[in-house]
RNA sequence: UGCCCGAUAGUAUAAAGGUAGUACAACGGUUUUUGGUACCGUUUGUCUAGGUUCGAAUCCUGGUCGGGCAACCA
């Protein structure tokens, strides 16, 4: 079973810079920007470099991309730490590229003294005019050939906030008539006057992305500095930067992000959906965040799995939502607790069983473990709910459940034959009358009868009442970014289906924050992080799958 | 109309010049006190046109298609 899985683009790269001797430990790092919460599609990429170091020796930092004030927070710092290790990885050094404001501004201030950047008092609009188009090439701005001593004077002075946002950018000198726009003449430094979620007022000029990445990779001597496709054009100015810094040689290896089907991965769009109060917040159970799948009930392993699954490589892609949620049965199936949980009840008596009596029978919690996770006392009496989509009145052809004159196996229980059904005055069915065979009782069953079908119950009397929601896609496309017009006009209406009365065996009130139940037949189910000991709240991490019903849409 | 990246079943991902394989999905079956799980089986693929070669998914050339690049965002 563990046959040697091939290697990706990056672990080869890998395995030949550690045989050639190029390194001699692999350190990777994972840069997130403090400004949102991460998602599975960070996910991917931190399995990916913890994944790496992992495998073969060496270390990950965590270092906290955070150039940019007026978009960062210490919340995200705080949810993105946790949300790491949640997944299971540990970084060895908690980094800010804030660490490195003097060490960066040194840098600039090296790069100006080599002639290498100048200050430029173009307002954005030119700067943009000037840059030239992909097909046309730029034109140099009229202040690139101001003198050294007059630059450093200006960027001293930027630094030193004597001048308003916008007034002065420090910028590369390189080419303005590269084909690469990245090369022509990036804006390296800009003032803003803002307050950072680390060094306060310290400053008023920042580093831009360009500026501080690479370096920050060749602070910490990162090996490979691995990212996603959109910055392979930004490669040729990474390693500009560090060429004419002549420090350490890291290097960037880009792959394809993830995408998944039926949702969007961008912080920016999940954050449209959180201000516009669509979802109820960044961990809303339907969010592709971390947070949002943990609250959920998927667990660590199975979106480990999933990243696994789903392979590194340089082609744009677009995930089958179908191998997250096979990652996570495949999961669950292994680790929850059996219980019942009738979710559209409609009433069972059962005739021929004495009235006030009741009984307490056992049911394994797990037929996939080892010691079948041990059993629990299940209540049994005359009066059950059972799921109103198990009984027909009309059988269709192939249905072994309930219908007039049907026998099926009342799970952990007695077989029981259908004799009789009330109507109400709309022809709603509302309540099924049966009778059991008392020798056919789950363990010690002689009455040699054949039953097709097992269905599930709770006792009435004993049932205690949860509230459940279900989920569904958040999106109605496969794809809501490529669709015509705003993405938000894709959002499925029935994302979420909320049951305020769902009766539950006894046993599961006494259920936990993070324990994984599969309600038989039904799903995976969590207790949600609303949910009080007054007011169960469960969450449907992800239906079983349903070949019947699949089979009779 | 410039530069860069990419193209293998429905979706992903392997095959480093030598049998196109795996997973998910779909479909069919066996087992089953969950129409779940497990197990077995089936269908479906190298973008295109040339070239190199005994032999090409792989190397070369042209084309086509998809994606990225013109934020004082990352």
């Amino acid at each position: 079973m563990s046959e040697e899985r091939s290697l990706n683009f990056i672990e080869e790269i890998i395995e030949n810079d550690l045989k050639s001797g190029k390194y001699k430990t692999l350190i990777t790092r994972f840069p997130p920007e403090p400004n949102g919460y991460l998602h599975i599609g960070h996910a991917k990429a931190i399995c990916l470099n913890f994944g790496l170091t992992k495998k073969y020796g060496g270390y990950t930092n965590l270092r906290f991309d955070d150039t940019n004030p007026v978009t960062e927070k210490t919340e995200y710092v705080d949810s993105q730490q946790a949300d790491i290790k949640w997944l299971g990885f540990q970084w060895e050094n908690e980094l800010y590229t804030s660490d490195y404001f003097d060490t960066l501004y040194n840098y600039a201030v090296k790069l100006v003294e080599n002639g290498l950047a100048y200050v430029d008092e173009s307002s954005a609009d030119e700067i943009a005019r000037l840059k030239g188009t992909p097909t046309e090439p730029g034109t140099d701005s009229p202040h690139r050939s101001r003198s050294i001593a007059e630059n450093l004077d200006i960027f001293t002075r930027m630094k030193n906030g004597e001048f308003a946002d916008g007034a002065y950018t420090l910028r590369a000198k390189i080419d303005m008539s590269s084909p690469n726009m990245l090369m022509r003449d990036p804006i390296v430094y800009r003032i803003k006057h803002a307050d950072h979620h680390r060094t306060g007022s310290t400053w008023c000029i920042y580093p831009m992305y360009d500026f501080a990445h690479g370096q920050s990779d060749s602070i910490e001597e990162i090996t490979h500095s691995i990212c996603t496709l959109e910055y392979v054009s930004h490669r040729e100015l990474y390693d500009w930067f560090i060429a004419q810094l002549n420090i350490f040689p890291s290097h960037q290896y880009e792959f394809a992000r993830l995408n998944l089907t039926y949702t969007v991965m961008s912080k920016r769009k999940l954050l449209q959906l959180v201000n516009e109060g669509l979802v109820s917040g960044w961990n809303d159970p339907r969010m592709p965040t971390i947070s949002g799948l943990r609250r959920r009930g998927y667990t660590p392993e199975s979106i480990r799995e999933f990243c696994e699954r789903i392979g590194i490589a340089k082609r744009e892609n677009l995930i089958e939502l179908s191998l997250l949620e096979f990652c996570v049965r495949e999961d669950l199936n292994k680790t929850s607790t059996r219980v019942m949980a009738v979710l559209d009840p409609i009433k069972m008596v059962i005739t021929n069983y004495p009235e006030g009596r009741s009984e307490v029978l056992i049911g394994e919690n797990n037929p996939e473990a080892e010691d079948k996770g041990g059993s629990r006392e299940i209540p049994f009496s005359k009066e059950l709910w059972i799921e109103r989509e198990d009984f027909m009145e009309v059988p269709a052809k192939k249905w072994f459940r309930l219908a007039p004159g049907a026998t099926v196996r009342l799970k952990h229980a007695y077989i029981v034959k259908c004799e009789d059904f009330i109507k109400d005055e709309s022809g709603i069915v509302t309540e099924i009358h049966c009778t059991y065979y008392p020798e056919s009782k789950s363990g010690e069953d002689t009455s040699g009868i054949n039953v097709k079908g097992t269905i599930h119950w709770v006792s009435k009397a004993h049932a205690k009442v949860a509230e459940v929601r279900l989920y569904d896609r958040l999106f109605t496309s496969e794809s809501p970014d490529s669709e015509e017009g705003d993405f938000k006009d894709y959002l499925n209406p029935n994302s979420m289906e909320v049951i305020k009365e769902a009766y539950i065996e006894p046993y599961l009130a006494d259920a936990t924050l993070d324990t994984r139940y599969q309600f038989i037949r039904k799903g995976y189910f969590t207790l949600d992080t609303d949910s009080t000991p007054e007011h169960l709240v469960f969450n449907r991490t992800v239906s079983l799958k349903d070949a019947w019903s699949k089979g009779n849409k």
